[in-house]
DNA sequence: ATGAAAGCGCTAACAG
DNA sequence: CTGTTAGCGCTTTCAT
């Protein structure tokens, strides 16, 4: 190594000067800096690596959607793995592929990665747990995969779905339907569930499930089909997208939103408090799962020994906005005829807040 | 090596048989498959970069944020980086970091990558171009550092921009304004400089710019003010996401888009059909671009010597749905009390169709 | 068609 | 505080 030799001293401690070992003079550090900086020199990963076994390096499989949840996740995994000097290798599974989680974590595990996050893994069939030897962070799912740390994030998806069906249910109305994602998602199983536990609970009809994919476009397929519905009062729908589709499929049959029907989203996408009637929905942290779930893979993959640090819920965030109200006077024993707008019940609050934006 | 030993031959016969090359017989090649497969072997990584000096991997610098476009960029991106047989890496910069594009391209280089994409870099005042020595692709603007070899995707931001300026003043508008990005993007200075081409040609008064930063809430903003305007007829937001923000404004402030105010967006968004009123915008390639870059990339990587591939431009492509029609009669000679509804001029053509998704 | 020897640039383990 | 000796698992180069 000719930083070594320029330097007068080794090659060890080059590297010691390179890992901020201690027990080298500040003299010394110096002159190998000064070296380094005059040759240019960059240490060699493959190297280092090679050498310690430990690449230094986390592998994430993601969906290969620009959804906004899966996105605003990665994006997150992103900065928390950077910040803890680490590097980030990427694979993404799509969807049909055979291969699916399974392959995507294989290849992984080819590049040589010292932690895999999995994020939002969907139900392929064929991806039956393989045995893997490194830490596993799994977000918003059961693991896929067996390994001897596996750590989860984001698994509060249900407490969420609850959230927004109690919310719509204090409001008055007397059930709730649902716009459930695709169910090859474990996020669309689990905010399903959330909602099918409150309406048993309370002891409330269960109305069929309308399954979208997740699109804007399949929201609005399932609104053409929901408009239809005399008892509709309000629909929860498994992500804002599908929300916004299905609101414009209802004000085009004639349902006012949130006068006739109310809608409330999941995400909280960035133009949620935009779009009209401004959507009411609740907010998922992604960043905050994100930063706390790696923080925990980190501490795995570095203190293999320690225990693992706990995991903490993140709380439930509502955002009430215009897109929900009380529900109409008794509009499904006397069904005003579409479109119509009966006066409010005077008992009942006033909608929330009809325009602003609720936050920025 | 134990896969060389089970099999009964030398160590580089079994890296023969992993590389593909030619000369190992079908006999030899079988018995090293069934060794390897038998010890569940799989050649590390790091000692392969380190003994023929590529990694085969490429790294990406990408904006650390979930908007739509750069992360339809990236996974556009992964997806060719996979099949290509590559691994990917991934480095945010964000905005306000120091260290910026520069310090990105630096760690990637750390890691080590045989080549580098920069996805829409914005213009940070201290990354002076840094001289690498991999090939670099630079999507959505002139690229911010020096290398042997720079390939560019993705520059037709500004014929885009054009189409969608024309497309109003088509409409009869007398001139158009514009809701520009942040002006430290690239991708933001060039949609205003299509813009701006526009105008100048034909001769139209160019409206002070009025800035976002790509959110709906900064479209909301600047719809406040734009909304004060008496001349007001048409605008082009940069980006959809503001559009939507801009449309919301507007309505509060009791003008009727399209009646009263045409809007033209950018990107063409997944909700961009559902919103009230769907919107108009500008539909950008994503995965054309991505995969066109890469493919680019890719052949320079593997053929250092040959010429690079041409790039192609991807058509434009307006998608014209309900939130731009016909200019106002005469709205800024004879201001219209805003919020009434002035009768159409009969001699303009109808707006496009009001509700129903263009496409899907 | 196959093998032997050397070495990629670093870190681990131990000496001094 | 600093140096020596090995060797990580592969590919390269040259033999055979």
């Amino acid at each position: 190594m000719d930083v070594a030799r320029i330097a007068g001293v080794s090659q060890k401690t080059v590297s010691r000067v390179f890992n901020d070992e201690p027990y080298v003079s500040a003299d010394v550090r110096r002159r190998v800096l000064d070296a380094a900086e005059q040759l240019g020199y960059r240490r060699n990963n493959a190297a280092r690596a090679l050498a310690s076994g430990r690449t230094r390096s986390i592998g994430v499989v993601t969906l290969g959607t620009a959804l906004y949840g899966p996105a605003s996740l990665l994006m997150g995994v992103e900065k928390v793995v950077r910040d803890t000097g680490y590097a980030l290798r990427v694979v993404n599974t799509v969807e049909g592929d055979p291969a699916g989680i399974a392959g995507a974590v294989n290849s992984l595990l080819d590049q040589g990665v010292d932690g895999i996050v999995v994020s939002e893994p969907i139900d392929e069939p064929g991806s039956i747990s393989r045995s893997v030897d490194v830490p596993v962070l799994v977000i918003g799912a059961p693991s896929p995969v067996l390994s001897p740390t596996v750590l989860s994030a984001g698994d509060g998806a249900d407490l969420m779905a609850r959230t927004a069906t109690e919310h719509l249910l204090d409001l008055g109305h007397v059930t709730v339907h649902h716009l459930a994602g695709p169910q090859r998602w474990f996020a669309a199983r689990d905010r399903l569930a959330g909602w099918r536990a409150v309406l048993t609970e309370r002891g409330r009809h269960l109305p069929p499930v309308v399954e979208g994919d997740w699109s804007a476009a399949s929201g609005y397929r399932a609104g053409r089909e929901l408009a239809r519905l005399p008892d509709l009062t309000a629909v929860f729908a498994a992500n804002d997208d599908m929300a916004i589709g299905l609101i414009r499929a209802l004000t085009e049959a004639g349902l006012r939103v949130p006068q006739d029907v109310s809608v409330v989203g999941f995400d909280d996408i960035p133009v949620a408090a935009y779009v009209t009637p401004p959507l009411t929905t609740v907010r998922q942290p992604f960043d905050a799962v994100a930063q706390e779930g790696l923080k925990r893979l980190v501490h795995v993959i570095e203190n293999p020994d320690d225990d693992p640090l706990p995991a903490s819920q993140p709380p439930v965030d509502l955002v009430v906005r215009a897109s929900t109200g009380p529900a109409p006077a008794r509009r499904h024993e006397n069904p005003a005829p579409r479109g119509t707008a009966p006066a409010p019940p005077d008992h009942t609050p006033a909608p929330a807040d009809g325009g602003a934006p609720a936050h920025d």
